[in-house]
Parts: C-alpha cells; structure tokens; sequence
DNA sequence: GGGTCAATTGTTAACGTTCACAATGCCTTT
DNA sequence: AAAGGCATTGTGAACGTTAACAATTGACCC
C-alpha cells in the first residue's frame, strides 16, 4: 500500500523516475553545467511530470542561505516609507529573495532591537533598515550574527552603506524657488527634530536664507501630521509679514494652507506654501501644491542593488577564505537628487 | 587549535555545557513540561552563556513549519491597503510568526498566480490575500501546497474564509446622509467596475436611491486616483442640477473638488462632495471631507485571527488523523462595519 | 517485596537538500 | 597503447533540529 498517498515529492523521488541520482536532480535545478542534455531534459520532465518543488528550507539549512532579506521600517502607513517598500520588494522579489518586513510604531530602541531580534531569527541574509534617526547604528551593533546591512534615510556618518535623497539640496530648492520669486524671508515648518530628513530639510533652508542675507526664523516642528501642520498653520497665521512658508512634507502643507485659510489668508495670493514629497494627492489640493519630488521607488531600487552587492561580496570572501579580512572599502553613500515641482500653491508675494 | 572559531553555537554545545543530551536541550527550548527544574535552569544559563540561538531553519525542515505568514497585496502605496498590512505584519509577529509580502502592480492572473507561486516556494504556512477580485480564487487553485488562505476584501461566494468592511452599508450611509439632507439624488463616481469594493459600495447606493425613489444616475467609473477623480469631476461640473456626488474613496473626491472648484462650483454651497476611507489628510481638505471610515486595522487583525484559527485546526487534524476528513464549517465572512465622519463638504442643497 | 506507573533523560533516526569526493567512460596526447 | 584529462554521474556525509522510542530512577500500591 502506498504510504506517501498526501506527501509531496522530492528530490529522490524525482531521481527515480527519471533514472539518475538525487545529486544530478539537484545539479539539474542549480544549473551546474556539467549534466548532459538529455539528462537533463529527462529530469525537467520527471519534475514537470510530479509537480515538484524543491524544498527551500532543506536547502536554507545546508547553503546557510535562507534568501530572505529583512526590512525594517517605521510607519510604513505613510506614503513615503510606503512607497519605498514598495520598490525594494519588487526589485528583491525580481533577484530572487523573499522579503520580511517588520514595520516599527514606535522609533525607540528597544522596538529596534526587538524588529532586529525577529529577523534575526529568521536567518535573513540581510536587512534594509528604513529608520531616520542615528540611533540603528547602536542597534544593529546587538545583532547576533552580523549580516550585510543597508540603511535607507539614515546617517551616513555611522559607517553603514546608505542609500539618501539630498535632503539639505531639496530644502535648498525650496528655499531659492521662493526667494527668487521676490519673497524676503521663509518660514519653515519642519518634521520632527529628531529626525535626520527634518535636520537635513532644516540645513538646506537655512544655508540658503543666510546665503542670501535673509533673516532666519525660527522653524516650527510638527510631527508629519496633518493636524501637526494645522497646529503650526494656526501660528503662523499671526505672524506679521508672513509671505512664504515652506513645509517639511505635503501631509503638513496641507494642513498649514486650511489654517491659513480659515484665518482668511489666501494661498499663494497672501501667503506661498511649498510641501515636501509630491504625494499624488498634491497635484489636486486646493491650490495645487508646489513640492519636492522624491523618487522613493529609485532609493528602493538601489537599496537592494547595494545589498545584493554586499550579499555577493560577503560569499565571494567565504569562498576565498585568505582574503584580506576586509577590503576598507569606503563607505558608500548613494544619493538620489528631489527635484522640484512647481504648482500654483508658490507666488511672487503680494506687492505693498 | 579550535576550528570552530567563527561558527556559531549550535544545541550540541549547549548540552556540551550543561551536560545533558541535545534532545533536552530540545526540550527545554520548547517548553515541555517534563524537564526538571534545576537542569532546566542549568540549560537556560548555559544558552545565555554561549549566545545561543536556536536555528529556525532546520526547525522548520523537520516540523514542516515555517512560522511564516504570506500576504498578497494590491498597491501597498494605498492608504487602505498599507493600513491593513501594517495591523497584519503587528498581530502576526505578536504571534509569533514571520510575515512574508508580495505587492502586485498589477491585478492580472500572472501576477497573481506568480505572487502565490513566489510565497509556495518560500512554504509559507498560511496566506492573506488582500486582492479585491473575484479572480483569486482561480488562481489559489493552482496552489501546489495548499495552505490556509484569508481573504481580505474579496468575494464571499468563493468559499474561501474572508474579512470584509460592510461596502454595501458604508454607500447606504452616504446616500441616505445626503438625501436627510435634502437632496433630490446623488451622483456616484465609483471605483473600477471590477473591483469588489467598487460593485458593493455601488450597490448600497443604488439601493438608498431606489428605496426612497430618487432617481439613479449613472454611476462614473474612475481608477482610484485622484486624477481619474478629477477627470469626473469635469464632467460632473456640466451636470445640470447637480446637488450631491458620492466618491468612492478620498482621493478622487479631492480630485471632483478640484474640478468643481475651478468650474467656480462651491463646495457644500452648490455641491456636496462625500468620500471614503477617512485618509488622514480628509480632515484637512478644502473644505474638510464628508467621508466614511473604514477600520484598516480591525481588518488586518481580524484576518490574522481568523488564519491563526485555520492553522491551529489544521495541526489538530494532523495529529488526530483519523478525524472526518472535513469538518464542514459554515463559510466564514467576518464582517467590519463602517461609520460616518460627516465634515463640511456635504450640506443641504442650495435653495432655489 | 515485587510490580506498576510516572517523571526524567538519553539514543537513534528522520527531515530534504547540497557538498566533497570517488568512479566511470570517452577522448586526446604522446 | 598507455597515460592523462575532461565531462558526467553516483555515494556518503553533513546541515541542526524534532520525533519516536528506550532506559533509568524513584514512588507508590497491594
């Protein structure tokens, strides 16, 4: 009586039918080059013919090799962790690797250490960590096993291989647009402080203004909410002499251009807002928003180009094992260029 | 001269330590009740001591668990659908499991069938499918290994257990709102026409309209966008008589509003605009959005449940083999209710 | 005082791959 | 014609865990 009525097939299986060895079904599957033609097409028809798959976890176990790659990310709610997700799980899914994700509530390093924990477990051969705060380095230094990391948003001076858009030139983009546009000063609504995109955004408007002998307000933090934006919109209405604010996200903007709008100021008439990210609702608010564009689908793309990098180098120096220890490669650091984006939300201030 | 230098600490050096077998190391790890007490204490100190950590892998080739969950989405990008997912991958890992996803960009059977094949070889223990057509359940036939599935947002009629907001009630709601109000009808931009959410929010419309004999127009198909939203807008801005229009989600409700406000239509003074899925960004439009809220999270939690329930009935049966083969369970469809957030895009129609 | 039972621990064999090495056959070279 | 080399295939042993079963101990019962 057959006994393997329910079981799936494997490899031995497949060895029989097609008259060869377990080893030569494998070498089959892992295209070594040594198997003759019509051994191997005898093999591709016993898998076709039993509907076999080869079990990944057997095979994790003896390569070390789980081809999964984790991802850490915080929020991913928003539209723009969202969207880079998005982009490194494609371009992951298309090198062949299974992607884990952990999406992190809070930016404390203890959920850090707990995501990282959890991936750990899984054997992931390597993460993308999408955390703007410098506090990852600390975090990843508890990994149990080392394994390749990229960070995406994150501080490029921990010596971890990041992937960045320019976010001081973004700001700088804002900044100028408005100036140049005859505005004598910018005010700036800014994300969190603790955040690297904030700081970055916050450098980039500031240098500019000072660049240009404008006075420097001081920026209001929200917290990327629109109701934070709100908040801030409120203030900023009884600002006197208010003609440009420049906001850290479009989310903000939105907010910042309803208060204003229910203190009976008109945007860009009275007051120019420019927003940050160029989300696909930006292009149809009231007034359609001037933003920065960011190609988070870019930042993913070469996230995961960067790790499978990393990945390929790391099992290049497991074969060759007297190789130098490491090769001191300089740290990398791609940066992918916003670009702006001008819509009727900017204006040339009202003339007095 | 120890080869072992690098490699990290496996369950024989942990029994090695504790002077016990593996098998109790084995034991202790997964809690098994008949370990006694001092020598478990003593396997636990020797696991502290050498960093040990369990390999996951070889766990998983023997015990045919991966401890991995699959969820298949449709544009992550979206609010909806990036809100579900994070309540997912938060009660699976609280659980325990590891969550693996794909992201389609597309909702053809391909895509489909290649996003299941993808999370097959990963042998995934159970699946969220988050795809709003009817098609899935062709595709989940082809499944090699059929595990657990979920649906979410999918078609009741397929068998399959799903998790659903109540659609249908949700357009009822906007429609029998705007017509309290005073409105003689309301127009309808849905969402694509073979979208389930789509259909079933169409419905509960057409069914309020014809249940208090107003007039059904016809319904305006747009992509989700809020360009195809604007789009409809356009033409819904030549509509004599136009009082009322229900939007399908909030995007392209910020969309009709654009278009209305540039063909110099007020809204709620001339129109009243009503949304759905209560964005973030909803409160904060110009005006402030009518809309329906739809709890994402709830949703997510409720489908990890619900798979968690199949997996646990799933072991059972195994264990006890000689169990009826099917246990013939009623259908399961868990169903979300959705509420109103009545801002001011909707009010009564202007007096004539 | 022997026997039964439960609690605790150990031994051996899977799980399904890939790796290392051996074996075979055939072709080329000298 | 022997030797060497290459292409092709097979054999046995990992990988690190859990499952099944066996062995040992001590308590308890009649």
């Amino acid at each position: 009586m057959a006994r393997n009525v329910h079981r799936s097939p494997v490899m031995a299986d497949v060895a029989k039918v097609a008259g060869v060895s377990h080893q030569t079904v494998s070498r089959v599957l892992n295209d070594h080059p040594n198997v003759r033609r019509e051994t191997r097409e005898r093999v591709l028809a016993a898998i076709e013919g039993l509907g076999y798959r080869r079990n990944s976890t057997a095979r994790a176990l003896v390569t070390r090799r789980t081809n999964t790659l984790g991802v850490v990310a915080f929020d991913t709610t928003l539209y723009g962790p969202a969207s880079t997700l998005y982009a490194i799980e494609r371009a992951a899914r298309e090198a062949g690797y299974f992607v884990s994700i952990v999406s992190l509530r809070e930016l404390t390093r203890d959920d850090l250490s707990e995501a990282l924990d959890h991936l750990a477990r899984q054997q992931v051969d390597g993460l993308v960590v999408i955390v703007p705060q410098s506090a990852i380095a600390v975090a990843l230094a508890d990994m149990p096993q080392p394994v390749p990391v990229v960070t995406v948003e994150g501080d490029a001076g921990v010596g971890l291989p990041v992937v960045n858009v320019d976010q001081r030139k973004g700001g700088a983009l804002v900044t100028e647009h408005l100036l140049r546009l005859g505005h004598r000063t910018v005010w700036h609504v800014s994300g969190p402080q603790d955040w690297l995109e904030s700081q970055a955004r916050i450098q980039g408007w500031r240098e500019t203004l000072e660049a240009a002998g404008a006075p420097v307000p001081e920026p209001m933090y929200g917290d990327w909410s629109p109701r934070s934006g709100y908040r801030c919109g409120q203030i900023l209405a009884g600002v006197p002499d208010l003609t440009a604010v420049f906001v850290a996200n479009d989310q903000m903007a939105l907010g910042v251009v309803r208060a204003l709008h229910e203190a009976r100021m008109r945007v860009p008439d009275d007051v120019s807002v420019v927003g940050f990210d160029d989300v696909p609702e930006s292009e149809f608010f009231t007034p359609p928003l001037t933003t920065v564009a960011q190609d988070f689908a870019e930042v993913g793309r070469k996230a995961i180009e960067l790790l499978l990098d990393a990945l390929d180098g790391e099992h290049a120096d497991g074969a060759a094992n007297g190789s130098p220890p490491r090769p001191a490669t300089p740290p990398v650091n791609i940066v992918v260029r916003p670009h702006l984006v001008v819509r009727r939300s900017s204006g040339p201030p009202r003339s007095r």
